[in-house]
DNA sequence: ATAATCTTGATAAATTTAATCGGGTATGAT
DNA sequence: ATCATACCCGATTAAATTTATCAAGATTAT
């Protein structure tokens, strides 16, 4: 029950576009200035870019000063419609599957996983990457006890 | 994205012990009892049990006639508890997991996977073993219509 | 031309999840 | 007592998925 490094990546690199775009350029940007600012490995983005760019979230441009850019206002584009372009629905059952599930005449777990589907999906259809892409951040106590925990959790294990 | 196997295994299993228990006896019931009518490999099944026993959720009789039993009422047991003696807590993002997330303090996500969460949770600690296991299953068309599409699916396959 | 950059498929490595095995230990029935 | 039943538990294997890399090809600005 947890994204996957995919999901992470694509993400991070969605709203780093729709940063860059907002801030100065018309121009597309090169996949290892992606890489390199949010720390992903540039094969590995690679593979996640052609996917997005494959579900008609970003466009490219090949060749010399080529690169990615989103294919459409950050304003216009969901989280959801994110996840579902890398393969990450929001699935609790079997029964959610598009293989279906035989059980499901008797399941007693069917409206519960609607449900939990259903809020998810709510605030995911909702939110824009614009939305998410400009929230301000200034580092409340909640984040920065997150993050001295990942320090001491790093030190530790040097 | 995906409930894993063992936390689909381990919420059949308790609601099998809920119902079976309602219905019939004080006695416990045997693991191959559980796995034959759940259909759930028997020695995979061993280990999920342990996991809830070990949780605290369920109470072992060993020896002959031995078996398993719910350890509290099933109403006062909610599925978020068993998901969470399953391993299987809601993390969306790198800051909800225990090492923590170096990259919290600038990230854009922090607050919509916040909400996720508690999205989520608020189901799950709200619902309880005893409700989804007495809800009472008509074969209304969604679920016969996601039926069909499993047994088309098996179909094809052979 | 040529250097920069995306495209694509194949594949390898790592991790996680799922499943199996074998030898234990406890208990009721005979 | 002894035997069959059933849980206990650690080790191991198998399968699936995720993550990452590689290499050769196509496209374009200069």
């Amino acid at each position: 029950m947890k994204l996957s490094t995919t999901a992470r990546y694509g993400l991070r690199a969605m709203s780093y576009l729709s940063v860059k775009e907002k801030e100065c350029s018309e121009s597309p940007i090169r996949i290892n200035d992606i890489a390199a600012c949010q720390n992903i490995p540039e094969t590995f983005l690679e593979q996640i870019l052609m996917k997005l760019r494959r579900g008609g979230l970003l466009e490219s441009v090949r060749g010399a000063l080529g690169g990615y850019k989103l294919a459409k206002k950050s304003s216009e584009i969901t989280i959801s419609e994110i996840l579902c372009v890398l393969n990450e629905p929001v699935i609790w059952g079997e029964c959610q599957t598009e293989k279906g599930c035989e059980n499901v005449l008797t399941c007693p777990t069917f409206n519960l996983w609607k449900r939990v589907k259903s809020a998810v999906d709510n605030i995911l259809t909702s939110t824009t990457l614009e939305e998410i892409s400009s929230e301000k951040i200034c580092s409340d106590s909640e984040r920065q006890a997150i993050l001295d925990k990942a320090l001491f959790y790093k030190y530790k294990e040097e």
